[in-house]
RNA sequence: GGAGAGGUGGCCGAGAGGCUGAAGGCAACCGCCUGCUAAGCGGUUGUAGGGGUAAUACUCUACCGAGGGUUCGAAUCCCUCCCUCUCCGCCA
């Protein structure tokens, strides 16, 4: 959510931020809401005064035993009409505020612009990105063969897009969790075992709602929706909160199943650990002040990539453009690996500054010092990692010509000391 | 799921239709006082929104878990919902 003081003073900043991002949103249709809401209040506002004076004026009449049904009279046609403008004002603000749900955060000035992914520059590479293997098989191939992937079990149970893991690559599954949320304590992080399910108002708070609801599972009855990420929950712990300014940055971390209908998505990029309706991840999530979320953001993607070189998967960062920002996010990092298999490059991590967006819609604030008003925290999270991609990765990019997936090195102790997943 | 008890400012806690944004206490801050510390005395201290201003000042409105209702007037009465605690049931 953006500050409306903002959008009234600075609407031509807004007005580019939302085209550069390639939205469609009346602008100006919000601020004759907002301009015509403002009216409203100013009437009710000054019809309570009236009625605030009258009722101290017959609390005064009766303590002096004398007659008010002249007031008395009067401040009921008052009282009417106060409630017929505030019938209307309800009604303009509940339209406003659903409006103002759908404005996009403005990109920081830094971000390029452009139209969509083909225009995201990369900003580094890490690593050689090849593999020993001469003809790559796919990571669904290598995993069926190896015993340790189950397409069809997964289908079986839920449907399309849903996998079993066995034997090994269940343990390969859970060693990278623990491996991942080592390396985030080490670096710093809280680490926080969260819900998987979340409320209507914490979804609207980190930006999944509205626009997005037809991409989340949705349990109806309790009207709670299975987070797509755990940066909801994450984010959600501080809702409602004004935190001490001494105590920022807070980072915190989490593992959790992340669940997305992908509505529209089918075809293309689909296949094996590609696209899932469910997957794995550990995620990263900061609460920093103002001043300092550029430069957190920034090591919140070296801890991201940390884990990668960790992993010794050969990985590159891009900066998302204007045009391919998500909704919420202010500046986007993504971080690829390369797959030989399926030859691309596989988005593993998003790391974002979401500025004040989230903190405003969530409600997050903190103080500067004792007794300063509360202002909005920024607020950060980026992925380290999802699992899925990171397993194909790893499957395609260790395959060995005789059929077996060298085990990282960082990830052996987790995998029980083996080094190879063989079948 | 059933039965009870609650939800009031940074915290504790009163208030049970009318000068109550809310007594009292604690805490914090600013003075004064005391040789230092402690004590004591006086004062200040919520959030959000509107108007206003260069910014203050000033001013209005709302807020006693949330939303409705009754009333000229609601923290106080009525309804619905949420949350916390205790007991029972159910599941692990």
């Amino acid at each position: 959510m953006l500050d409306r003081k903002l959008i009234r003073k600075d609407t031509d900043r807004v007005r580019r931020g939302i085209e550069s991002k390639r939205v469609d949103f009346d602008l100006d249709g919000f601020l004759a809401m907002d301009a015509a809401m403002r009216n409203l209040i100013q009437e009710s506002e000054k019809l309570k005064a009236e009625k605030n004076e009258a009722s101290l004026e017959v609390s005064r009449l009766k303590k002096e035993k004398q007659d008010a049904s002249d007031i008395l009279a009067r401040m009921k046609k008052t009282s009417e009409r106060i409630k017929e403008v505030d019938v209307e004002l309800k009604t303009a603000v509940e339209r406003l505020e659903a409006a103002e749900l759908s404005i996009p955060n403005i990109p920081h000035e830094s971000v390029p612009v452009g139209k969509g992914p083909q225009d995201n520059p990369v900003v580094s590479t890490w690593g050689d990105p090849g593999t020993g293997v001469a003809k790559p098989l796919f990571h669904w191939e290598i995993g069926e063969k190896l015993g340790i992937l189950d397409m069809a079990a997964g289908a079986a149970v839920t449907g399309r897009g849903f996998v079993v893991l066995r034997g090994d690559g269940a343990l390969l599954s859970r060693a990278l969790v623990n491996l991942f949320l080592d390396i985030h304590r080490r670096q710093g992080y809280e680490e926080l075992a969260v819900p998987y399910v979340a409320n209507r108002d914490s979804m609207t708070g980190t930006g999944q709602l509205p626009k997005m609801e037809d991409d989340m599972y949705h349990c109806v009855k309790d009207d709670l929706f299975l987070v797509p990420t755990a940066e909801v929950p994450i984010t959600n712990v501080y809702k409602d909160s004004v935190l001490e300014g001494e105590a920022l940055p807070i980072k915190c971390t989490a593992y959790s199943p992340c669940f997305r209908r992908e509505a529209g998505s089918y075809g293309q990029d689909t296949r094996g650990l590609i696209r899932v309706h469910q997957f794995d991840k550990v995620e990263m999530v900061k609460f920093t002040r103002p001043d300092d979320s550029y430069g957190e953001l920034e090591t919140l993607l070296g801890d991201a990539c940390e884990v990668l070189r960790i992993l010794e998967i050969p990985h590159r960062v891009i900066e998302l453009c204007s045009g391919d920002l998500s909704f919420s996010a202010a500046k986007c990092y993504d971080i690829e690996t390369w797959s030989p298999g399926v030859e691309k490059w596989l988005e593993v991590s998003s790391c974002s500054n979401f500025e004040d967006f989230q903190a405003r819609r969530a409600r997050i604030r903190f103080r500067r010092e004792k007794g300063g008003k509360p202002e909005f925290v920024h607020t950060l999270n980026g992925s380290g990692l999802a699992l899925p991609r990171v397993i194909a990765t790893i499957l395609e990019l260790n395959q060995t010509p005789t059929g077996k997936v060298r085990v990282p090195k960082a990830l052996v102790p987790y995998m029980g000391g083996r080094e190879y997943l063989e079948a």
